[in-house]
DNA sequence: ACTAACATACCAACCAGTTGGTATGTATCG
DNA sequence: CGATACATACCAACTGGTTGGTATGTTAGT
């Protein structure tokens, strides 16, 4: 007998299920001790459902990565931090929103591609490299601010005055979170990450404190 | 009698030769990923001598952790970052000796307690505890250099005044090169984890360059 | 009738860990 | 000195369970 699913949003049905199984049970296991048994069961699918939809455990980890990677777009696109006005106080208020979902269950504010990136680098390069796709990918729809708020200030995005760029400041960022997300799981809790995220914080206030606005007189703010 | 040092070349054999070839096989393969097997053929030994030494798998696990742990006290202890006079200099000279060696194969110049952290922190706390050990273990080294630093200028070590302390930020370091490490694994080289270190490098001479008497605001890295 | 979407049953390789054994100590006592 | 006793270090073969993957279905929609 069967145990009857009343909420549904049936789309591809198992496929989905299977992929949302593997964003929360990988995260909690990590990919390699994650089977593909572990994985039917939470999605509560059988091995044949599993084998039809992806070729191979391998196969799935490339299509979970592109998964995780839409619905965190999906997630930051909608987040509260893009309304303010001025470009630098998007950053830090991205950076703010960040610390603030530093809580919970480590498995809740985790990343799936950081986790699987570290596992499969030298075992699955075709795993890898979806990750670095999703976290270059979301590092640059930082790219636009970071650069707007350097041109306010007489900066030139591609670092040709400062020595850092745009880019590499917003690779910075998903930097820090990663690490961050490695001393939170090494500690058992989230505590000393936000400690790390407010010294990214700092960090980014300090870049852009150095020059204050429209005039070149130097008026660091108090 | 024997002494209470039971470290000698014969009794170290099939131990050592363990403990050394699972320091490169879990960096290259990650620990869920390597099986006792695999460790006992880079070994060289048989799986008896394996189980003779360690419990279990998790027991080599943590044990390796410790081993890491040791060998690098070692390694960053030798390094010649220590030897400048102002302890600002030594805590920059440490960024820099970090990024310089992070260079050539993945599995080099990688950290095995991060990768072991991640990936064991919700299936052995046993073994997260002892990476967690030898991370905050090492961070702590930097403690008194970045005390002294902060009492130069004036500043509370316990971070009364500025918002950080200087155990948080020698955390803070540990984090950033855990994330590059992430970085570096996910891009299939440690090109953009260069990158973090430096800005890890200009936070740091940022965070000190703000004095409370405003004496020089910044200069080129040299 | 044809196909996509599942399910059931199964397999060979591999997994961590165990077994019973050997070789080489070394401490104790007659 | 030599015999007994016990400890350490290691090994080859094995075990029960798990692994990713396959072969062969069955069911539902078109």
């Amino acid at each position: 007998m069967k145990t009857d699913e009343p909420q549904t949003a049936r789309t591809g049905t198992a496929r989905d299920k299977i992929l949302t199984a593997a964003l929360s049970v990988i995260r909690m296991k990590g990919y390699a001790a994650t089977s593909v048994d572990d994985l039917c069961t939470a999605a509560g699918v059988t091995k044949g459902a599993f084998f039809h939809h992806f070729d191979s455990k391998e196969a799935l980890g490339i299509a979970a990565a592109k998964h995780w990677s839409e619905t965190t777009s999906i997630f930051f696109a909608e987040a509260p931090y893009h309304k303010h006005a001025d470009p630098l106080e998007r950053v830090l208020a991205y950076i703010r929103f960040r610390r603030d979902i530093l809580q919970g269950e480590l498995a809740e504010f985790t990343c799936l591609v950081g986790t699987m990136a570290q596992e499969t680098h030298q075992t699955s390069r075709a795993i890898a490299d979806a990750c670095n796709a999703a976290i270059s990918g979301h590092a640059a729809t930082l790219d636009a601010d970071i650069a707007a708020a350097m041109r306010d200030r007489g900066l030139n995005p591609d670092g040709s005055a400062t020595g850092w760029s745009a880019a590499s400041l917003a690779l910075h960022t998903q930097t820090v979170l990663q690490g961050a997300f490695i001393i939170a799981k090494a500690r058992g809790g989230p505590a000393v990450a936000h400690d790390s995220v407010d010294h990214l914080a700092r960090y980014v206030r300090l870049l852009f404190a150095s020059k204050p606005d429209r005039t070149r007189n130097e008026r660091p703010p108090s």
